[in-house]
DNA sequence: CCTAATGTCTCTAGCAACTATAGCTTCAAG
DNA sequence: CTTGAAGCTATAGTTGCTAGAGACATTAGG
């Protein structure tokens, strides 16, 4: 049994983050030890790394929260499962489009600029006008972390 | 001299996101009709669309207020702007790289499943298991929207 | 065995950048 | 003059944590 600081330590997960996790109902409430501290086994350490690879995956508590339920239910499909990782894959090759977009204005403007006075900057002029720009970078589809 | 409401139009952002911006700061008090209407003229409008630019740019709010603080002083050397730029740009790769990693992760684990049982699906199996994955895509140096 | 250092406990508040709600007042059209 | 839209303030909620305060538990050294 290991305790949260060494779980966090294994799992590469910060302890103030592993009780938020069973504060939001994600990890199951923990043991507890004569002296009221968590105490954790093999299995709530595969669910807390399943947890990890998945946030650095990028997918949301949400999603992952519905894939542990799913994981479950070994016997069922996992058709629910891919649909989930589809979409993820979905929202991070949306998110690449912008950035790409993103990307090479920023380039655009920083090559531009002649480094005079912030009268002549490249820099400020473009960012008060987006028609100096080459592409149309606006409305972000999505404006979640990562 | 515009609503809020027009404003907001105009410039493409939302009503309680300017009166948000002047809370924080970022927009100045805007002058106010005999009934205590906010009131807006042409210089608040291109303040208000050289933050959203910006914004649309990834820009954070922090950033967005240096920029602005310098381009008040157009006599200035523009140096400051340029790295601020730069240091976006900076951002906006190292962010490109991550989710380019991601990217191929996801489409991995989606393409390997043969669609079964949750037991077998693939999904589930590599999100429990980071040494299945093809890349090192842990880490995020950075951890901002968009 | 005592003490000091470290670890853990709960609870609360804070971060970015908004968004939403409630309960009011003001304005413009008919 | 009335009605409905738009505006006002203030507060709370969102996501995924992170930081702090103050109290209790555990462990290592002397
Ligand atoms: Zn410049
Ligand atoms: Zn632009
Ligand atoms: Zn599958
Ligand atoms: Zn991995």
């Amino acid at each position: 049994m290991l305790t949260i600081g060494k779980l966090g330590e294994a799992a590469g997960v910060k302890v103030p983050t592993i009780r938020y996790y069973e504060q939001i109902g994600l990890l199951p409430e923990a043991e507890r030890s004569a002296g009221n501290q968590r105490l954790y086994g093999r299995k709530a350490m595969e669910r807390l790394a399943f947890i990890r690879h998945a946030r650095d995956l990028g997918f949301t508590l949400e999603a992952i929260r519905d894939l542990l339920s799913l994981s479950d239910r070994p016997d069922q499909s996992c058709a629910a499962a891919d649909a989930i990782a589809r979409a993820q894959l979905a929202e991070i090759e949306s998110r690449l489009a912008r950035l790409t977009a993103l990307k090479a204005e920023l380039e655009r403007m920083v090559v531009q600029c002649a480094g005079g006075k912030i009268a002549d900057c490249r820099v400020i002029e473009v960012l008060g006008d987006h028609s100096l720009c080459a592409t149309d970078h606006r409305y972000p589809e999505s404006e979640v972390p990562s």
